[in-house]
DNA sequence: CATTACTCGGACAACTCTTGTCCAGGTCAA
DNA sequence: TTGACCTGGACAAGAGTTGTCCGAGTAATG
């Protein structure tokens, strides 16, 4: 039950790519991360797929935003990453053993099946109530000057 | 990001103990539901070390719940088998790279580990509402008649 | 317009953790 | 004394995660 390293990676990444106003490559990304840059590059491949960025090929590509921040949340990045599964998985043990009930009286989720799937449910529901720009503004809130403002002009910087 | 299998062996385990008069050997709880008796008791020595039931060893030994029913929430069975560290860690990236932030700025968990700690919160207090108290009612107003009853008494019964 | 350099994208291994099994030792009731 | 049961650890298999590589495509450049 740990969540994946990649959900922090992209959450990062999501932050300051608001603030870039030029595609940025992945292998920037790491460099600003100092993770690695193929395993990144995965990472920003689900996204993609999951249609919260837009890449851009040829010299100039890289990595864009497709929605304002206030229309991404912060569940949107995890599902991206992470699938958009449930946490809890019922194998229907109750349906099985001498005591086994009939499969037509569990057509319902079982009792403790709803209260996991409850609690997943709050679960997402607390990370859909924060978007990227939610993010953005409490960092910039949270320290002394601006941030991200000079991160973002390194991102789009000639080279290193 | 998935939940333990054993998450749902354990919790199945304590439904079914609170209608259990005598202590119930592992090998019979595996029985009933069909899994794999030495894998059970490994969760159940988990449930062991967190309080939550108590063992008895020899001829007539088995597992018994320590508390009332109502007194234990999902919560305690789910953290006693996957443990009470939270589903995120932060690695603190944001102190990494050519553009990170000096450590002692960096006292209070950003914006984004703020973010996942709520969730995980969240999480763990809808678990916190349910007892298993809760469940077993819930398993009485599931079905037509009584269920746990009869599952009850084949626990403690005296073969298979 | 061809070249070239740069990018993404998916397929490919190494690794770690979970899942599952097994056995020796200690304990209690009959 | 015997048999059944729990405890704890060591051990193997499987899945999922972590990490790496190379090919396809694209845009800038001369």
């Amino acid at each position: 039950m740990k969540l994946s390293g990649g959900v922090e990676w992209a959450l990062h990444c999501c932050v300051v790519l608001t603030r870039a106003a030029r595609p940025v490559p992945a292998t920037r990304l790491a460099e600003l991360h100092q993770v690695s840059s193929t395993y990144l590059a995965k990472h920003l491949q689900s996204l993609s797929r999951a249609g919260l960025v837009r890449s851009t090929q040829g010299k100039t590509g890289g990595y864009v935003l497709t929605r304002s921040p206030q229309e991404i949340t912060v569940l949107d990045v995890v599902e991206a990453i992470e699938g958009p599964q449930s946490t809890y998985v019922c194998t229907e043990i109750r349906q099985r053993g001498p005591m086994g009930a009939p499969p037509e009286a569990c057509a319902a989720p079982c009792a403790i099946a709803r209260t996991m799937y409850a609690a997943d449910h709050a679960w997402r529901a607390t990370l859909r109530e924060v978007s990227i720009a939610d993010l953005v503004r409490t960092v910039g809130t949270d320290y002394e000057g601006d941030v991200l403002g000079p991160i973002g002009e390194w991102l789009v910087a000639a080279d290193s």
